[in-house]
DNA sequence: AACAATTTTTCGATTGATCTAAATTGCGAA
DNA sequence: TTCGCAATTTAGATCAATCGAAAAATTGTT
């Protein structure tokens, strides 16, 4: 057994910043700069400086002044734990309570911050242990390991690929939207049928007979894998 | 339709003082003491006159200095919408996720706070429309009112008379693991053997053989429906 | 290398929620 | 009725989280 620092009690400021700092680094591994934190948060850089004093007094991350920061061990636990609890409560809102798919964010938001390891346990059994949530993004374990998947992006298909729609990159409601409309929800099947170099659209085929002319916009945002 | 001051996003501390205030205003109908509240609430008393005054500003309570407060009408609303949701959640917890009942609270204490009317909805939906939650109490509808049920505490029952267990009024998880240990869980069928009046215990059959000798403690904390 | 632009931190202040200690009010008993 | 005690409020302080403005450090450009 490991040092179990309880899992610290922390406010919820406290843990959104870690998470911020956690999306933030997550993608370029590089330290996460005040400004960069500032823009996620929706708050002024100088609450973020004081913030990070406090976080690093409680050994969560890594902070030199004007070094950026990143997660210390104990902080990407608790981040890991933070998105694990997010991702779960938005399975269990879309499939149990029939949300749609662009309505859970700003509850799971909510419902991360509740304390209890036995409810978080509990909750993946009854959800039946996803392994992703229902924008495809994966769900860590309880030790905060992700499942692998083999997926690029709808963009990166050449002509006659085809392809199953496994997620989304971007998560604006405005777009999940978009895709209902079109019926380019999770698990749909599709074949790129042409590709417009200069705007960088794509004719695609879905299903046995819709057709549809995706933009870059949305090429670029759909996570996919191929079929072959 | 009412004029819907968009249920003014409250602190949690400020719903959880509503909250207090309603508990203790609930069983006398006269107005809450500050004491009583800090009481209630584990709190200086200074702390709670300063937090009336917020109350009062936001015209949730009735107060006036060294008098005591009640809930106004729209701080009533709130109140029983908390109770509302603490109480779905615990039948969530209870009936779903398979928590038992004496370990309920304090999470619900935390779901209860979550801010989405929709998902209070979908989860009275979700759940069959409970209007009692694990403990026997009442879950107020979407308008605040409350089921009401024919139920007397077990010491009202006579030598002879029979009855099927649906409430405590104690809600110590000490209390509820020993209903648990003795089978005394809701929906529990019994008869009055005999009553004791030096100490006020009784002697009560349980099922078919089952035959228990309950305390005055135990007596006065287990509501029953009579059986004719 | 020097300087201008940008980023980051520091400073001083505010707000909400809390506390202890001191002052005030209300109420019951003599 | 008044005196004393308990309840309540006020006063003054602290801590977390936030802000705008000013100062300091870094970075990039010439």
């Amino acid at each position: 057994m490991s040092t179990q620092t309880s899992i610290s009690q922390l406010s919820i400021a406290e843990e959104n910043y870690l998470k911020a700092i956690y999306k933030i680094t997550e993608q370029s591994d590089r330290p996460a700069a005040t400004t960069a934190i500032a823009d996620h948060m929706q708050t002024a850089a100088a609450s973020v400086t004081d913030m990070l004093k406090r976080l690093a007094d409680k050994k969560l991350i890594h902070y030199e002044r004007y070094k950026g920061v990143m997660l210390s061990a104990q902080g990407m636990k608790i981040a890991k734990h933070l998105v694990r609890k997010h991702r779960l409560w938005e399975v269990f809102l879309v499939e149990k309570l029939g949300f749609g798919w662009d309505k859970v964010h700003d509850i799971a938001e909510q419902l991360e911050h509740i304390q209890s390891p036995e409810l978080v346990e509990r909750l993946n059994e009854f959800l039946g242990h996803p392994r992703f949530d229902p924008h495809g993004d994966p769900i860590p374990d309880a030790e905060g390991r992700f499942a692998e998947r083999q997926q690029v992006l709808l963009c990166k298909l050449a002509e006659g690929e085809r392809g199953v729609i496994v997620g989304v990159a971007e998560h604006a409601p405005s777009f999940l939207q978009f895709l209902d409309k079109l019926k380019l929800v999770l698990g749909t099947q599709l074949t790129v049928l042409e590709r417009f170099e200069f705007d960088d659209s794509m004719r695609i085929q879905i299903h046995a007979h819709n057709e549809v002319l995706l933009s870059s916009k949305v090429t670029h945002n759909l996570f996919v894998q191929r079929i072959i």
